[in-house]
DNA sequence: ATGTAACAGTTGTAATTGTAACTAACAAGA
DNA sequence: TCTTGTTAGTTACAATTACAACTGTTACAT
């Protein structure tokens, strides 16, 4: 039986990426999972909501790649521990413009740090030529 | 308030190989889920009983990052659609070997065609050479 | 052989999630 | 003003999942 012409699995992508991505999210879920009781989709729109700024809820929808009832649900677990507020736009009262509160923003800090020793241990032994490829093509995979 | 030694987000693998995962991973679902019914953890049962040959639930879990009870119960469902087989150990009767059956590795094989084309089209736009790295660092970065 | 611990897989239950339907706010043409 | 259509975000309910407790099997020291 003749493989030729077959794909190899092996090299398929979406697989390729769900491993590397399973596996250093379940290692990385334990430190704000421990220390802050955040489930990821919160840790999600706390990482965005610290490193973009002020966004609306739609906005993370589109950036984050999560579902809008995803996000409003993590959006008031974070509202409710204090790590968030959020306030009506004043030109458009649909949609409100969410921030962290100071409370938040420290907690954001202490996670971006940690999240900077643990990029740094998984990197460890991809050079680094190969780390800037590895960015760039999964950025332009997710944009795509 | 100075930007030194601070940690750019933008740069966290994690988040980087979320985003492309989920992308990749969201694209590709509606191909089994369409034509078969199946969930995610229904495709990645049959994906890696289809590529690696028969295994049982436990080798699955380690392979697939996925959690046991996930697996008993996609296990059953695609025993339920007549995609698989399972057959206890002689040797240890606690595990069973699961195998497609012949439907189930004709539904893989379309899939497997399917997953060819996808894979080439969100390749498309980078580099061979790329190619070959991001593969290289997603197989590394599943591995440790 | 017997007791204890470990392991493969399943199931009950509670938590999380997705889908569709909903409310409230806007937009723009008749 | 009064439709009609769209958008932001929420909620009800059903589907999916995780966690812990369970059954049945094996290993192995006593």
């Amino acid at each position: 039986m003749s493989k030729i012409r077959t794909f190899d699995m092996h090299k398929f992508l979406p697989y390729l990426l769900n491993q590397a991505s399973e596996k250093s999210g379940l290692a990385f879920e334990r430190h704000y999972k421990a220390r802050y009781g955040m489930l990821r989709a919160e840790w999600r729109v706390m990482f965005h909501l610290g490193s973009f700024g002020s966004l609306s809820a739609t906005d993370i929808t589109f950036r984050a790649l999560m579902h809008k009832t995803k996000i409003s649900r993590a959006v008031r677990a974070l509202e409710l521990k204090g790590f968030l507020k959020r306030a009506r736009q004043k030109l458009d009262r649909r949609s409100e413009s969410l921030q962290l509160t100071a409370l938040g923003f420290r907690a954001f800090e202490k996670l971006r740090i940690v999240a900077g020793e643990f990029d740094k241990e998984i990197c460890k032994g991809l050079p680094e030529a190969d780390l800037m490829v590895l960015r760039k093509c999964l950025s332009k995979l997710a944009k795509n």
